[in-house]
DNA sequence: TTCCAGTGGT
DNA sequence: ACCACAGGAA
């Protein structure tokens, strides 16, 4: 039985609508190939940072094609953001991309993780944000938000394992129905409330059934 | 100095 | 299960 049942599930997404960051550019292109772009660029990088560029980006290039055709401004554009490699791994996925799924981003778990450059966070991430269907987002930010409202410690090695959705599922239930809506309120209330140090717990609509908010530090 | 919507190699 | 990756902002 999952820890949060629906009262608090609907204070969550009421929370969301009234506090949500919609204004990220990607919010509002939410097909696939949008989507796969917003999140290779958007890991183990703020949200923030790649909000200045991704306007231009996503206007610049509409499909792997784009890309490819134009390496050398992609790198420039992208080069702020640092790790420089991850550029030439996506121009591997857009080759991926063009010769298997005719330009396409696929939208099943197994053709997306062989693509270079994406792992279990963005696979997910497409197949929820960029498709609409039950996936979670599994990330250092859900983490942290489902370990402290379970009191369930969880290290870094262990944010890939099984253990890691297990967490998921048990704090927020089955991801059958599971909606992007919810995703992105998990990671918004991970940004502003249930933050990495001092959350703001008298502001979260999680506070009545959350571990740490009863015992703050632990 | 530390942290940030992770992934690939070992 | 660990570590490098990289630049920018707090």
């Amino acid at each position: 039985m999952a820890i949060l049942g629906k009262p608090e599930k609907e204070r969550l997404l009421a929370w969301y609508q009234d506090n949500g960051r919609h204004e990220l550019p990607w919010r509002k292109l939410q097909t696939p190939w949008a989507i796969f772009v917003a999140e290779s660029l958007l890991r183990r990088t703020k949200a923030s940072t790649v909000a200045g560029i991704y306007p231009s980006l996503i206007d610049e290039f509409r499909c792997p094609e784009d890309v490819l055709g134009k390496k050398n401004l992609w790198q420039q554009k992208t080069n702020a953001l640092g790790i420089a490699s991850r550029a030439n791994q996506f121009f591997s996925a857009c080759e991926q991309l063009i010769q298997q799924h005719q330009g396409e981003v696929p939208g099943n778990y197994n053709d997306l993780i062989t693509l270079p450059g994406v792992g279990h966070y963005i696979a997910n991430a497409v197949i929820s944000f960029g498709y609409h269907r039950p996936a979670y987002i599994i990330d250092t930010n859900t983490i942290r938000v489902a370990s402290r409202v379970t009191g369930e410690q969880i290290t870094q090695a262990e944010h890939r394992s099984k253990k890691a959705k297990r967490l998921l599922e048990h704090c927020f239930g089955d991801q059958d129905g599971l909606s992007p809506h919810l995703n992105f309120a998990l990671l918004d209330l991970a940004f502003s409330i249930c933050k990495p140090s001092k959350p703001d717990c008298n502001a979260c609509p999680l506070s009545n059934c959350c571990q740490y908010s009863a015992a703050p530090g632990s």
